[in-house]
DNA sequence: GGCGTCGATGACGCGCCGTCAGGATTTGAG
DNA sequence: CTCAAATCCTGACGGCGCGTCATCGACGCC
């Protein structure tokens, strides 16, 4: 029933683990992060409440509130979470690539591989109707935007490319990378190949015949 | 103050307008989607609440639930107008069109010219750091995008265009429609003739180097 | 072992939600 | 005009999720 009688009293640590106070707080905000995530893909995001996801990791209400401020900053956390794994993978590609078009069909097949792996973790059971959770503009989900955006135009400056709009490319090319690994998703077998295939072409394809400011 | 002296009793009307039942109706409902227009523009979508729409109309709380459930399905109402005013204009896009490229030139400048005007109604004064209200998948709204992949369609087989898969066509130039037209709205002055040379360029360009399914 | 501090706890007050019984107004028939 | 039936407006109410805070237990440190 007990070890006490073979370890008494506490026994002392003699590893250089963090305190038990510590632990017990990486502990509390995991629970929560994964409560989150369970009950944003059952219930979607409206209809996520707060009590729901608190009840799911046993903590008292006002423990939840000693890290997240709210159902928005839990949701923003796991995006934050979805863009810092993404991030270094597409850092990878810019340091692979050897002009645009090769840094654009890595940066998209690394976008589509990684939406069909977040895939099977998220969509546990969508309720009918309800639009997926909109991805906020948290810290990090900009910075992935932001990364983008510089990656498009150093590659594209490196290689003596005509200038372009690159506000407007950088938003079409996310807008695109989005819409079509949404169809994608949907379709089985899901073919993250051919989406890249098709997303790569179309801006490939579109890049010679953009205006030029 | 009062013209009862003119008119004793309630003047008979000889026009056939609907009954008082029929007109009160019609202007509550008209009533509570203005009201849900500024609140929404004022508080953002998830900020506002069903109560600050009734206060703002008047009418007592039940009044609202007679006409709609909940805040979701006003702001449905309010997206579902926008898409029903917006599906004849790009049926007319249709109409004028010769091919695929001046169907698309029309259709989204008049997507753009439409975003510009609406703006100035919308956007009141948006929190910070929200996003944009997702635009939800009413009915209306998937029937304008179920008209614009009928329209691609019909139009690029009239030309003997080669097969392209048109879901995620479809869906890419929707993206970039709503990305490019978003950033737009950011710009001053606000350049419609531009975003849609960038965005038509970007598609027709493109076309030609899409894989063949 | 004793003490100071940190954070977990859950009851509480608040405000919004959606409902419903009652009442006011309109309608149509006589 | 009168009256009853139909309509639907009204606002008070029970319920619930929210975020807080006084309290207390456990941890870390000596």
């Amino acid at each position: 029933m007990s070890n006490i009688a073979y370890f008494p009293a506490m026994p002392p640590r003699e590893d250089n683990r963090p305190g038990k106070r510590e632990r017990t707080k990486t502990a509390n905000r995991q629970a929560i992060l994964d409560a989150a995530r369970q009950v944003f893909g059952e219930l979607g995001y409206d209809g996520a409440t707060v009590r729901d996801i608190i009840r799911l990791t046993g903590l008292a209400s006002g423990t939840f509130y000693n890290y997240y401020k709210s159902k928005e900053e839990v949701f923003d956390a796991l995006a934050d979470d979805g863009a810092r794994r993404f991030r270094p993978l597409l850092r990878v590609e810019f340091e692979k690539a050897t002009d645009f078009a090769s840094f654009l069909r890595g940066a998209m097949r690394a976008y589509f591989d990684f939406l069909a792996a977040e895939h099977e973790t998220w969509r546990v059971n969508r309720p009918a109707g309800e639009a997926h959770p909109t991805v906020r503009s948290t810290p990090e989900v900009t910075a992935v935007f932001a990364e983008v955006r510089e990656a498009f135009e150093r590659v594209l400056e490196r290689e003596h490319a005509p200038p372009v709009d690159l506000d407007y490319l950088t938003a079409a090319c996310i807008a695109v990378a989005r819409e079509v690994g949404d169809k994608m998703l949907e379709r089985r077998p899901m073919d993250t190949e051919g989406a890249t295939a098709f997303a790569v072409g179309l801006i490939l394809g579109g890049l010679p015949a953009l205006p030029r400011p």
